[in-house]
This record gives structure tokens, sequence and C-alpha cells, in this order.
DNA sequence: CTTGACAAAGAACACCTGTTCTGTTATCCT
DNA sequence: AGGATAACAGAACAGGTGTTCTTTGTCAAG
């Protein structure tokens, strides 16, 4: 048995790859075969082109191929091999802003917000109180709450009883700590009568209150008698985490 | 007098532009003179020649020259639609390109995002490319977005068949145009192989790339070939309108 | 050691590609 | 109307660029 061609990258290969990167990322365009060339020193365009094939083989990389010759047609492709693809992935960004995405999360300023307790239908809802004695703390981006304030607290979501104001089982719900709510605003509140907690939008109404679901097929909880509805804060956001590295913040709030 | 050269964007100037971003879009890589002429029908690569000499002297894109000439050595650079781009003085720097004509540093605390059209499940999704002509200018406070990105558009959606990303009919997303994802992302894709329009959170998984729906009861797409996947932009934000006053504004972003 | 295939060097080829040149047409301003 | 210039058309040029060819070196198995 003869020699075998080589599907293991050695250093040539790791800086031809590093050299596509970086010129991408500088330029917006991959570089040409001399280019490379040069860059890492080869002393013959062939032996980039070799080198570019075996890279190509292992489907780190992707010449296209349109019937005819052209120019700067390289490639890269999504490998787990590649594991600097994220930067070569922000081609695009490259052409705007390039810093990576966990660099703006480090920069943002975050709030910690008191952990109250849990928000589920059918058990008494925690108030401001209880975030005296919390039972976490939760960082919060600041750039999504439109004011700072000291009467912030988090609930967090049991159950999905309160599928009807998008919120589901585990999420987390920051409000703020207000008595009297605002036409439209969605508040936390208890409902005496129904021994029920609740996630509505507030509409006042004359002397009765509507609360009305965010999701529009169910239907309005009416209540007559104001004294009925105790309203235990105003929903600023909704953290949604999506799996371990990422969320989605509902931000509710006014708008023209 | 005689005449004075156009300083403004006709339909040929435009059709440039959005070739040469589609063509990045396909290819990772700027076309040619003559791709570009191919590709709008124009008559010679001397005309091509021209019109880019003028988008160049208005500061939509730069021509590389490194001395030498260079195959595909344009670059696109940040548009005048999102005039706070040009406060990247360094992208501008490194270069060497002069800053958009209208570049004004002002802070404003709402950006005006162009409404490309409507994604729909079964329709072709629209692209950044036409963010060029906008159906509509919609407003969104700056503070809610991670960065400064002049690749940001709108679409707003139509039916409910993207209820599994927690989106409703008449919503509006916010896309950066990206070409590649990171893991996590929720990005607006087209299935090629499909012919279908989707959001989904991206999830490489060695070759494949797996599209997880945000409702966890919906089942995953596994795309086999990340060449049927054509990914046209990441959702930074989702907008719903509650009522006539409100609006829930739901961030996407990385966490720790 | 011999052998066979991998790998590299260097040069050459054929085509791609930006650019320029010359001439023509269209449009604006006086 | 008429001059001046923008804008286009077509072709040609000069050099960039992917690819291939030949020759030579290198390594591992028999």
């Amino acid at each position: 048995m003869p020699r075998r061609p080589s599907n293991s990258l050695d250093e040539l290969d790791k800086k031809i790859l590093a050299t596509i990167r970086e010129w991408i990322s500088k330029y917006h365009f991959p570089p040409t075969v001399r280019e490379i060339k040069n860059a890492v020193g080869a002393s013959s365009t062939s032996v980039v082109d070799y080198r570019l094939k075996k890279l190509e083989r292992l489907g780190l990389l992707k010449r296209l191929d349109n019937g005819r010759r052209q120019a700067r047609n390289i490639m890269l492709l999504p490998t787990p091999h590649n594991s600097d693809f994220a930067k070569e992935g922000d081609f695009f960004e490259a052409m705007g802003a390039k810093q990576p995405l966990e660099a703006t999360v480090e920069e943002e300023t975050q709030l910690e917000v008191p952990v109250a307790g849990r928000i589920v239908a059918g058990a008494p809802l925690p108030s401001f109180a209880d975030a005296f004695t919390p039972e976490d703390m939760i960082e919060v981006p600041a750039s999504l709450l439109p004011k700072r304030s000291s009467r912030l607290y988090a609930l967090e979501v049991k159950g999905n009883s309160m599928i009807d104001a998008m919120v589901q089982d585990g999420d987390i719900i920051i409000l703020e700590a207000v008595e009297h709510a605002n036409r439209g605003d969605m508040v936390a509140a208890w409902l005496r009568d129904r021994d029920e907690a609740t996630l509505k939008y507030y509409i006042p109404d004359g002397k009765r209150v509507i609360l009305r679901p965010a999701n529009s097929s169910m239907e309005d909880i009416v209540v007559e008698n104001p004294a009925e509805l105790e309203i235990k804060g105003r929903v600023m956001l909704v953290i949604h985490r999506v799996d371990g590295a990422t969320c989605t913040y509902t931000v509710h709030r006014k708008c023209i």
C-alpha cells in the first residue's frame, strides 16, 4: 500500500483558511489564489490550488463552478471543523458593524431585579413586598426598560394558564409595582371574587373594568366592582428563555 | 452652464445596486462588471463602469484600488437609508472611503426602517434588496436594537402560518440582512426544496441545519443540504400591535 | 532498497476582467 | 437653435487569475 491522501489539516491548511477568513473580513471579498500564495508564503499557485482542492474535498470551502472560470470564487462553508465560522459568518455584518454579538451583550448595563415568587392562576399572587425577601435575582438589560424604577420585581410563570397573554410556563415577567394602571397597560392582578391571578390588558369602562387577553381569541373578563380587582403591578417586560443562550424579551409599551 | 452630472439614483443605478446585493447574498463575493452588465441588461461594460464610478462618488460603494487592478473589487458601503451608520468611522477610514454625503450625526430615539414587503408561508420572501423600494417606513425605538446596523429592514407578517414562531398575522418583524446566522438566531429563511418561507431558530448540526420553531410543540425541520436554505435575515425585533395605542416589542437576543 | 502515490515548484496557458479609448447620441442651459 | 457636456456603445488593451502541465522531492508500505 502506497501513501494515502491526508485528511487532516496541517499548518498550511489552517493558515490558508485563516488567510481567507481575514481577507474576507477585511475586504469583503475572497482572495485570489495568488493573494493567498503571497499571504501564506507558498512557493507556487499550484500548491495553493492543491490545498484548496483538498479543503473543498473536506467540505471546508467551496469553489464555485458555473461552467466558466471565475475570479475569487471561494466560499467558506459552515462546518464544525471551521470553528471560527461565526466570524466568517459575519461576512455581511462586516460590511457594517463587525463586533461579535457577545461584545454588545457585555457592554450592556444590566439591572438586577428581585424575583418575588411565582404567578400561578390558582395561587395567591406575590406582591412587591415579597420582593424584599427575594428567592433570586435576575439580570435584565437596562435598555429594555423605559425608565429607572426602584419598584421593579420579577415573577416566574408557572403553568400555561397565562397563554392568553402570550406568556408560557417558565417565562419571567418584570413588573413595576403600581396600584393603579393606565388604559392599555398589561397588569398582573388578583381577582378576589374568583380567587384567581391573571395577566390582562387594563381597560377602564365607566365604573367597570374590562380585562382583555392579549390573544384575541379569548374572551374578556368584565369586573363590575373595581374593589374586586387587586392590581399588583404593571407588566414591563416578559423574558422567555428559548434555550441556554437565547432569550426573547417582550417589551410592553405605548406607541403612537 | 451646460449639463451637470446627476446625483440622484435612477432605475439603472438601483438595479445595479440590487444586483450587487443579490449577487453577494447568493455567492458571497461581488459580481464582475460583465456579470452586472448581463444581469441588468446593460449594453456595454463601460456603462456599468460609468455608473459604478457615479455610485462610488455618491458614497454608496467603493472599488478597492491597491495600486493594481483587482477582480471583483466592489464593496458596498452602508447606505444613507440609515445615516447613523456614518458614525462607524473606522470602517470608512480603514477602507479609505468617503462618508456618505447625507451623513448626519444626530441621536434619534426612533429609527426608520424600510418595509420591504410581506412574509407569507407560500410566497417568495422579500430580501434586503427590496428595501430599496420600500412600501412604507416604520419607526422603531432605537433602544430596542442592540446595535446600529444599516442592513435593517422590515416585513409584514401575513397569515398565521408563522404562529409557531410566536408571530401573528399583522405583526411586523425587523430583520437584519445577514447571509449566515449564528447558532440560536431566529432567521427568516426560504426553503428552496419546499418553496416555503419560514421563521425558525437556526441550529447548525454538523453539515445539517436544524430549524427549530419557537413553539416547542411543533416539530423541527432538518435541512440536510445547507444549500437548500436561503437565509434572508436575522430576526431582531417583532412588533405586535395590541390596539391603537399599545405595542409589544419582542426583542430577540443572546443572553448569558 | 524499491515502488508507488502524495506533495510541491515553477512555468506556461487560456481565459477572465477592469479599464481605457474613440465615437456617437441625448440632454440641459444659454 | 446651438454649444457644451453627460451618458451610452462598442471595441480593444493590459494585466489579473484559475487551471494545467511537467519535473522534482518526499514519505510510507512491501
